[in-house]
DNA sequence: GCCAACGTTGGC
DNA sequence: GCCAACGTTGGC
C-alpha cells in the first residue's frame, strides 16, 4: 500500500465537497502535468491512502484523508471542448491525460497547516515542503503518513 | 496582488 | 536541441 498527497483549491473543490459527492467519490480530473499524470496512470493502486491538501487557502494545509478507488484511466475532460480542461492535443486513441477516482475517508478534526508541517521532525524530506515544489500530486512515505496522522 | 519557481511553447 | 518568452502555481 502506497500513500500520496493531492492538492486541491478548496474554493474549487474542498474535502467537504468530496464528502458530499454521490458515493463520496470524485474523478480527479484536470491534472495537466506529466509527473502527476505518470503517478496517476502508472503507480496509484486501489486502496492507496491520500492526504487531501487544501492549496491556495488561508491557511493552506492537510484537511483529511481519501483513498484511491479506481486506478488510472483517460481524463475525459481533455476530450471535451466545453471543458476548461480541454486539450486538443489529447487524442482519444492515444490519451495524453489520465486520472484516478478518489473517495472520501474522513476529515481531520482540524486542518494541519503548512506552517506546522514545516516544523515537524521527520517531514523535512516531504516533496510538499521542498522549495519551489508545485506538483499537485506527490508520493508520501509510510513514515510521513503516520507522523502526519499523529499530528491530528 | 506580488512574485519566485518552474513547466511549456515555438522560433531558430 | 537551445533558449527566450510566456503561462501557471501557490505561498505570502
Amino acid at each position: 500500500m502506497a500513500y500520496w498527497l493531492m492538492k486541491s483549491e478548496p474554493d474549487v473543490f474542498s474535502i467537504e465537497d468530496l464528502a458530499n459527492r454521490p458515493q463520496q467519490t470524485e474523478p480527479w480530473d484536470g491534472v495537466r502535468n506529466y509527473q502527476a499524470r505518470n503517478m496517476m496512470r502508472d503507480e496509484m493502486a486501489e486502496g492507496d491512502g491520500v492526504l487531501f491538501y487544501h492549496s491556495n487557502a488561508k491557511p493552506p494545509g492537510i484537511a483529511g484523508i481519501a483513498e484511491i478507488v479506481r486506478t488510472g484511466y483517460p481524463d475525459p475532460t481533455a476530450f471535451d471542448p466545453a471543458s476548461k480542461y480541454f486539450d486538443p492535443k489529447s487524442d482519444p486513441n492515444n490519451p495524453r491525460w489520465y486520472l484516478v477516482d478518489v473517495r472520501f475517508v474522513r476529515q481531520f478534526r482540524r486542518l494541519i497547516p503548512l506552517d506546522e508541517l514545516r516544523q515537524v521532525a521527520g517531514l523535512e524530506g516531504m516533496a510538499l515542503l521542498q522549495k519551489g515544489s508545485r506538483l499537485s500530486v506527490m508520493p508520501v512515505s509510510a513514515e510521513e503518513w503516520s507522523i502526519i496522522l499523529a499530528l491530528e
